[in-house]
DNA sequence: AACTCATTTCGTTATATGGCGAAATATAAA
DNA sequence: TTTATATTTCGCCATATAACGAAATGAGTT
């Protein structure tokens, strides 16, 4: 019961839904997302940890970012029905398209390290 | 993409899941559902205001009552779904067997109209 | 070891939510 | 028309949540 209702509230946020379909795309770090969703670090980071606790996404530490993806049918009992139903309503939202296409012009190269990407460029 | 937030927010409560999974057994009226949740009528009341306003369930006035009941998959695009996954999240749940058990014992002319018992029990 | 920087945690604020009791509403009964 | 009563609405309180900026953390780089 508890375990259900945490699911559903971890679903009732705009936000959330928005990290959830944009992983559908790909495997994203926190300032990619922090940037298509233009919110504050923090506030991602948080959604993200709400995503987290209910098993339908992981992350995967690589570096100095923090990859996040959608959990897979094994690691998650839930996420094969919470994908289903966000693609069936969702198809159609302007928003998700929106951030689908803001999705393919981020590069955490650029976001991430301004510093870094003349090395990124040359090397 | 608000309507499919609203949904899940409707569902992030236990009480209101318990409400749908009673509504799933028969047709209730408000005092009914208050002997079971053991909640004050106003808050049973919000609740299924709640789960109305998503068109999860319907009313119907009949006398001095009004009977909620499940929407049907005509009523409501999401009906389904819903059931379904409650169904599968929550059939082992002892609080909705709980439930299940005191409803057979609930009776409305008992509950909601005591100085009307003896006229139902002799008429 | 000191530095940089992506991310998380903390502290705060504004708003939303769930709970109650009391008052208002609506319908049946007298 | 008055009374009774099932339900809803209102006002209040306590807690939860989403947002932010600032401070802390942790992993690479120098």
């Amino acid at each position: 019961m508890r375990n259900t209702t945490r699911i559903f509230k971890a679903l009732s946020d705009p936000n959330r839904l928005r990290i959830l379909m944009m992983l559908r795309e790909k495997s994203l770090c926190v300032c990619e997302m922090v940037d298509v969703l233009n919110l504050a670090n923090s506030t991602v980071s948080k959604h993200l940890s709400v995503l987290r606790n209910v098993d339908l996404i992981l992350d995967e530490k690589q570096g100095r970012w923090v990859n996040y993806r959608l959990a897979n049918s094994d690691e998650s009992p839930d996420i094969g029905f919470v994908l289903n139903h966000l693609e069936l309503q969702l198809k159609d939202s302007s928003q998700i398209t929106q951030d689908r296409e803001k999705l393919t012009t981020v590069d955490r190269f650029v976001l991430c390290a301004p510093a870094v990407v003349s090395v990124h460029q040359t090397g």
